[in-house]
Order: C-alpha cells, then sequence, then structure tokens
DNA sequence: GCTACATTCAAGCGACTACTTGAATGAGCT
DNA sequence: AGCTCATTCAAGTAGTCGCTTGAATGTAGC
C-alpha cells in the first residue's frame, strides 16, 4: 500500500500548492506573462523572501519554471494545463460554494448581465460597436493587451464616464477570471447608468485562444530590463 | 483588497481539499459509485471519524453531497467536474513531477506498452479479440463492470495465468488513473510471458463517456442494504 | 578580487491540519 | 420509551504551513 500513498501524496502536492490565495495570486500573475521574484512579490504584496519560497513550492509542484537572466530569475507557468486547473477550480467554487457567488454579486453590486464572449466581442470591435476597457496596472496593459483597448484606472472611471457615455455600448476585461477589476468598473459604470459588460475570462484566455495581442513599446521600460 | 482574497481562499479551499492523499481515496471510491461512511472508512484505511471529517471537508469544499438513508449517510460526487479536476491533477503531476513517473515505472516493472484506449476496447469487444480482466475487489465488482470483464483478485493472477496463455491478448483495468491494481496486473501478466495491457483510465472513465455498464445480482448483498 | 544586487537559505513563531479518543446526536426497531 | 446502530461532534496532540527576520549564495560590473 506505501507506492499507492506516495503516488497519491505527489498529486496531493500539486493540489497543496494552489491551496494558498497568495500562491493563487502569484500564478494570475504569471498567466500574464514571466516575471521575475521582485515583481511577482510587488504585485501581490508579499515579502521577496517570502514570494521566492512561493514560488518554489509552486515550482516543487511542477506548476511553473523558472530560468536565470542576469541577476534575476524569471519565472513562468509550465504549460497550459495550469491555467485549466486554476480554471477548474474556479468552476468547481462558483458552481458549488454558495459564499462565492455571495461575493461575485456583491463585487457586481447586484444584478449583472452575462459577459460577452470573446467571439462575441471580437465581431464587436470590427465594425467598431464596443468601447474596450483594460482595467489592469499601467505595466501589464504595457506587457501585451487586445487590440483597440484603452488603458482606465480604476480610480479614474468616473472622470471618464461623462466621454464613455456618448459612446457605443462598454466592455470591459482584466486579467482573467480570478480578476476582480473588470467586475468592478462595470459595476461602477452601470450604476452611472452607462450600458457595461464584462469580457468572460481574461487576457490571458484571448491569449490562449490564438487571438492577437498588441505590446506597447513601454514594455521596455516597465519590463525590468529584459534579457536581450 | 479583502474581497480579493476572499474570493481566492474560497478557490484555495477546494484545492486543500484534494491536498490530502486519503481524501483522494475517499473520491477514488466515489467515483466508483456512491457509498456510506463505513464502507468509505472501511476500503481507504483510516477510522470511521476520522473518514467522516475527511468527507465533512469535501462537503465543504462542493466535490462531494451527502443524503441520509435510513441509519445511514450516502456520499456521492456533486458532478463530473470533481473527477475532471482528479484527472487534471494527475496529468499535470505525472508530466512534470518525475518522482511520479518512476513510481509507476515501478509499479510497471519497467516497460509497458500504452493503454488501450476505450474505444478500441470496445470494438475488440464486440468482435471478441480480447479477454478483459477487472482486477477490483468482489463488491466494486457486483457495484457495477465492464460487460463481459472477468474478475480476478490480483493475488490469484499467477493461478489463472496458464488458461489465459492459451486465450486472446488481455486487456486488464480497476478503478481509474489513481488506481495500481492494473499497473501491477499488467506487470504480473507480462513477467509470465503473456501479451497484457491496460486500459486507459478505469470504470468511471468509461461509464462517464456513457458506455455500458453491468451490475451483478450480488450488488444487492454487497451494498449494504440499498435505500429500496 | 571587491562591491552591488537579486534571490535563496535557515531558524523561529503562531496558526492550521490530520489523526485519535470518547462522548453526543439522530434514525430505526421492539 | 428504551435500545441499537451509523454518524458526527469535541477536545487533545504531533506535525505541517505561512510568514518574518537575518544571513548566505550566486551573478554582474568595476
Amino acid at each position: 500500500m506505501t507506492p499507492k500513498l506516495a503516488l497519491l501524496n505527489e498529486y496531493a502536492l500539486v493540489a497543496r500548492a494552489l491551496g494558498a490565495p497568495h500562491r493563487m495570486m502569484l500564478l494570475e500573475q504569471l498567466a500574464q506573462g514571466e516575471r521575475g521574484v521582485e515583481a511577482l512579490a510587488a504585485k501581490v504584496g508579499v515579502t521577496i523572501a517570502n514570494a521566492s519560497q512561493h514560488l518554489q513550492q509552486l515550482r516543487r509542484a511542477g506548476l511553473v519554471t523558472s530560468k536565470r537572466a542576469g541577476k534575476s530569475v524569471i519565472y513562468r507557468l509550465t504549460d497550459d494545463k495550469t491555467l485549466e486547473l486554476m480554471d477548474l477550480l474556479r468552476q468547481i467554487a462558483e458552481r458549488n460554494l454558495s459564499v462565492v457567488g455571495e461575493i461575485l454579486q456583491d463585487l457586481s453590486g447586484g444584478a449583472t448581465p452575462d459577459p460577452i464572449t470573446r467571439a462575441e466581442l471580437a465581431a464587436r470591435l470590427n465594425e467598431g460597436s464596443v468601447t474596450l476597457l483594460d482595467i489592469r496596472p499601467e505595466d501589464e496593459f504595457a506587457l501585451g493587451h487586445i487590440p483597440g483597448a484603452m488603458r482606465v484606472d480604476l480610480t479614474a472611471l468616473d472622470a471618464l464616464a461623462q466621454r464613455l457615455k456618448a459612446g457605443p455600448d462598454i466592455v470591459a476585461y482584466c486579467r482573467g477570471p480570478y480578476c476582480v477589476y473588470a467586475h468592478q468598473a462595470v459595476a461602477r459604470l452601470r450604476q452611472l447608468g452607462l450600458n457595461a459588460r464584462r469580457l468572460e475570462g481574461g487576457l490571458p484566455e484571448w491569449r490562449a485562444e490564438g487571438r492577437q495581442v498588441q505590446a506597447s513599446e513601454a514594455a521596455h521600460q516597465a519590463a525590468a530590463h529584459p534579457a536581450s
């Protein structure tokens, strides 16, 4: 019976790697693109030493890999299976845990329409019948965003609302299913009387479908001196 | 930032539920069919109180549900997503963790051919060109098995090898991807010079594809007085 | 080689987890 | 009601986990 327990213990190791919120945040960040330890620590809001420990745990579980680039160590997701795993976890939690539904409703400030699909957004972008908002921080936007998207801080939304009111329908997105910025942005805009919807998923999902992603020139400033 | 952490904490709760080997075993058992606490505890090899605690944790995570049936409480998987999650975990572990590969190789006693797919097995069962072996314990076999399968204990394999040698190729299966009986059976049979392969997945996967499953009459003895 | 910098290691603390034991609940039977 | 049985609760213990702090490693530039 020992070999079976040893085997299951390895599977459980992978599961436990996803068992801490901070590690989930790290994975969410890595889904945006590869990064060094310091940048990840800052984004997630933990100390560098702590982030390093979490990342090593993720690496032991095979969810991320690392490589040296000069003085830094760059971490990245091992493969798309990691994303699948996170998404499946979220689906189960949303379907089976009532608490999750409540939190999401609070974030969205009550009733919200279904999110728009990526295919629908692509079509409406083509015909120019939507304004697309990217609610992520500037550096993440710079690393890659959906072509035609306009970057807005959550705090700057109100100031922009006037101008948006004149334009077409609004679609907002952020990092992915775990990210709450888009939820909050849509909630605020609808509160102000605008017709806003959320994009299903986020940038990683858009990219995973092979759709086009645009990177700013500014990426070189933000991405802490890339290898080249 | 608090609502986001609360949300991720719920997702992490689901992940943590899969973070202990014994809970994985419980889920593997439940993938065979619904069962009461006592039966599960016996199968997994833990005390009843301990099994009860584990099951409650799985229920809090939304992976299983329970219902009363007379004096017993019957647990079952909430839906197929739970199976998907376990399978994804296994795939990542097998692909990215070298330890897992080593353990599986040890169990299989070195080189083994690729497992046979369910579609291929179905076809070959139709033309009668395989002997299908079910390596699970008797009660699980009784609750449901692939039509045409012959139940064999791992310990009784050697005694049967003579007769099997005269027949067609052999395919062995057990509970599913986590189950090691089929690995061991195939290893033993190949060691004895027989042409044996493993079925991909196990009974739950076969059933999930909508394929036929046969239950013995004896199920009523084994299944600890079903509700009816 | 020396210095600066990014990351990792090592030790220590409080909180949580898995398991055990013994008592409490709750449903059926007589 | 009283009894029996399956399950759950409650308390205690050993071990693990997440986080902090300060020192150690390894790489790049002078």
